[in-house]
DNA sequence: AGTGAGATGGCCT
DNA sequence: GGCCATCTCACTA
């Protein structure tokens, strides 16, 4: 239960699934003599070929996005405007290409000095715990520095689903409710309408 | 509170 | 050459 390490045959079900079950799960990555553990607190599902936001739509494949097509449970970690990097959880098999964006944690030890917005952010939660490159195709169910944990549910009842961020670019894509957070928690990364 | 621009670089067309 | 699954700061009001 608690402390049990998710294993690949949880990322290997439905990306909208993963997406949602992924709140509330806790975000293990060790440093040089550190750890750190971070609930999830908000997703975004990244739908493979028939989906226009995603960076494997239409079956493209590149070097950038080759570890999308690793299977469920591995890392994919891109860069963005030249400075951030975005960390995802591949889902399914190395037949689709889907994942799900990491875009917001809150630390666990909930001290009332730290900020809750410091992890609110994909960008900005990949500079704070030093996610990069190098942890670009890492096998989360193997892996020693960086993992996910098993914590109860979310009621379904306290989970949004909303339109994803900054994808305008895709069209009607652009307003399919694949971003899933925990409504009224205060290190979602940015407001949603209403 | 809300808007707009700049930073910055790998990768796709 | 132009585009980003972003963030921060400056500016308006």
């Amino acid at each position: 239960m608690e402390n049990e390490i998710l294993e690949s045959s949880f990322y290997r079900r439905s990306t909208k699934v993963v997406a949602r079950d992924l709140l509330g799960k806790i975000l293990v990555i060790r440093g040089s003599g550190s750890m750190q553990r971070l609930t999830i607190v908000e997703t975004e599902a990244y739908l493979g070929a028939k989906d226009p936001a995603c960076h494997t739509f239409g079956g493209r494949r590149s070097k950038r996005v080759e570890s999308m097509y690793l299977p469920g449970g591995h890392a994919y970690v891109y860069l963005i405007y030249g400075m951030y990097y975005c960390l995802n959880v591949v889902t399914r098999t190395e037949r689709q290409g889907e994942a799900v964006l990491i875009r917001a944690l809150a630390a666990t030890t909930d001290f009332p000095k730290n900020d809750p917005r410091r992890f609110a952010g994909p960008g900005k939660l990949c500079r704070e715990l030093g996610i990069s490159k190098k942890d670009d195709g890492q096998n989360l169910a193997a892996s020693k520095r960086i993992w996910i944990e098993n914590a109860p549910a979310i009621p379904r009842r306290r989970i949004r689903a909303v339109p994803r961020v900054g994808v305008d670019y895709a069209g009607e894509a652009a307003a399919w409710p694949l971003r899933f957070l925990i409504d009224g928690h205060p290190a979602i990364s940015k407001k949603p309408l209403r």
